[in-house]
DNA sequence: AATCTCAGTGAACAATTGTTCACCAAGATG
DNA sequence: CATCTTGGTGAACAATTGTTCACTGAGATT
């Protein structure tokens, strides 16, 4: 038996949250959700919301927090995977789609509050995806796939990469979709959309000329980040 | 003097407009303006607003046809310059890059509502993008920079193309960011992200092993999409 | 000059909002 | 057992919301 009764606040505070995601999946933003319609909706009064939040930007922050901890535990997932051999980017993609299934509306908060949230929750947001291209850009630069880039250029790979990600996430949620012309699945699009990002990084000739293209040196040689 | 009185309609419409985008770049998403104030904003009363607009959400119709026109122009613009030499990527990313913080409130509602707005909204959204993608994959097959890809395959390379440009639009807006590390501006950052995917593009070895990865076929022969 | 059109006004409405307060009853603590 | 803590209740509040309606007065039309 035994059950703490401080365990049952918790069953309520999850109710909130799933009560916000909830009112989210009919395309409303986060912002425009009104205190008492989530308490309606989580099957409480409105007083008992503040037991547990102080604001609404404070369920928020929770929301963050949760699908956060859902994508950093996605990714040391597809981590254990990196090192054994082939299609390593279709064994990721996979792994990563799955999670985004299971925790589907998780995701669709996250896709729809990355740009649009209030100014707390995106600047929590920026720091979350911080946090992850920094753990790409890491990886990356040990597994060494591709030798003419310095770090600071890893670092920029790393950077559109995850931009990519996470642009790709409306996709991957708005519609169950069935029935596609099959080399547009989800899964095959973004599959070959990180494939042509990485064959570009490994074929990245430096700065003076690179590919033939004559003219102006675009970017200027970069020096190794001093932090 | 001519002040035809169907032009001063249009002013006080387009003060809506602008109501609504000056609300937003306090951080609110559209979704969460009140007719009440936008109306308050633009120095009119409540009522007047159905003069102009039957819903808030057609206010918002309003805003994605307007920077809608403003993109689509920026992207002539740009066109222009696609056959002169050198440097394509980067006097395409600048003529851009001056766009956008020419109309800075146009762009903000585009990187907001994205993904976040409404239903009605993201839907006409999501269709300027496919415009603008499909353009995009006409230009590219036409100059026949990378003579490995199909059709399809090119079709995936624009979508990714947009996908970053969108996705970066916010980066582009949120700070006026002066003093940052040089390399890491936003016009050198896209710019050397753009040269990749091109790079990758350009060396893609078609299907059975690419770049020596062995193993599965990620991606099945397309055939061409038949529309 | 007489008439019509219609963008903007101002009062009024029912509904919903965020927040307060005193109150309860069950679980924890002594 | 008596006492204290605390998650949830229900009434009440001032404020704001979207929408209606009859109105006005300056341009347009005749």
């Amino acid at each position: 038996m035994s059950s703490p009764r401080a365990a049952q606040k918790q069953q309520t505070r999850q109710a909130l949250m799933a009560a916000a995601r909830t009112l989210m999946d009919g395309g409303r933003g986060f912002g425009s959700l009104s205190l008492r319609e989530v308490t309606r909706t989580a099957g409480i009064v409105p007083t008992a919301f503040y037991r547990h939040f102080h604001d609404m930007d404070e369920l928020g922050l929770a929301l963050v927090a949760e699908v956060g901890e859902t994508f950093r535990e996605t990714l040391r997932q597809v981590r254990r995977n990196e090192f054994e051999l082939g299609g390593m980017i279709e064994a990721s993609t996979r792994i990563f789609l799955d999670s985004v299934a299971a925790n589907r509306a998780q995701f669709l908060f996250l896709a729809r509050e990355q740009y649009g949230g209030s100014q707390p929750v995106r600047q929590i947001l920026t720091d979350l995806r911080q946090r992850i291209t920094d753990d790409l850009a890491a990886d990356l630069k040990l597994m060494n796939r591709m030798p003419h880039l310095d770090d600071a250029a890893m670092d920029v790979v790393a950077d559109l990469v995850v931009k990519t990600v996470f642009a790709t996430l409306p996709e991957l949620i708005d519609p169950p979709a069935e029935s596609l012309p099959a080399h547009l699945t989800a899964q095959a699009k973004i599959t070959q959309q990180l494939r042509f990002i990485m064959i570009g990084g490994k074929h990245w000739q430096g700065l003076g000329k690179p590919e033939g293209e004559p003219g102006t040196a675009a970017v200027q040689e970069p020096q190794a980040r001093t932090k």
